[in-house]
DNA sequence: AGTTATTTGTCCGTATGTATA
DNA sequence: ATATACATACGGACAAATAAC
């Protein structure tokens, strides 16, 4: 249950609830949180505290939403391999709103950027994992 | 300036031109931008628009909002170099909230998973670059 | 096909708390 | 201590997308 005198925010507090119901398993992927008004309601919290919770949680990648769906728990597809070439420079950041949808990515998800010469690929981290090349026979 | 009948939200908008301007050097890093009720006030629209604005920028990593100070351009550190060990698996994911505390990154700011063998290491994406190993001299 | 109900998105207002300057 | 500024929480209203029938 949430605690109003405990100095941590409501919305945090739903959040940390919720995202451990995820990760214990208990929400599974693609399975479907309840409506906002409704956990509204059973927490006895406005709907604008129960969207921070959300947002949270979709920020940290965990859930996804889709406007006139309920928010679920996001699927993790099967991860692509990419190989990194020698002495190339991998770092990773958050998309632009723009890049999200060139992308075709959910909130929370980074992008991969590798670099190598003059080169800079990028890839969505939710489908792609870069791969550092075998060691060598000899 | 915000055009209402535009079909795109207000604060998307806003958010739009504000990226813009950050990208295009306009604000530097570690400049601050106005305060939440400035920005209102001079684009005629509510506190809470403007609030939903910069935490687009935030979660894009762009700005660093502290409570009680204006929000500020992100200063990019210079990053450390991390060698990758070879066949290793390199992804990304945004921290959970309590990850974000231990390893002091703000919003917006994803987390580097190498992999190899049983072993994962976790880097802040805004201090590490990983560096894959150079060509083998034969 | 079309209508209704559900649900999330956007926008506004107000109030109060808490951190910073 | 005062003023400024961001954070939290509530409320209401309407729009827009989806789902259900």
């Amino acid at each position: 249950m949430l605690d109003r005198r405990s100095g941590q925010a409501l919305y945090r507090q739903l959040a940390d609830t919720l995202r451990d119901r995820i990760l214990a398993g208990d929400l599974p992927p693609g399975g479907e949180l309840p409506s906002e008004g409704i956990i509204a309601k059973s927490y006895n919290i406005s709907r604008d505290a129960v969207r921070q919770a959300i947002a949270v949680l979709r920020s940290e990648g965990l859930i996804v939403t889709v406007r006139g769906r309920r928010s679920s728990v996001r699927r993790q597809a099967p991860l692509e391999e990419v190989r990194a070439p020698a002495a190339a420079r991998i770092t990773a950041r958050m998309p632009t709103s723009a890049e999200r949808t060139h992308f075709d990515v959910p909130e929370g998800v980074p992008l991969l950027v590798v670099q190598f010469g003059e080169t800079e690929e990028l890839y969505a981290a939710d489908r792609v994992v870069v791969c550092t090349p075998p060691p060598r026979k000899r």
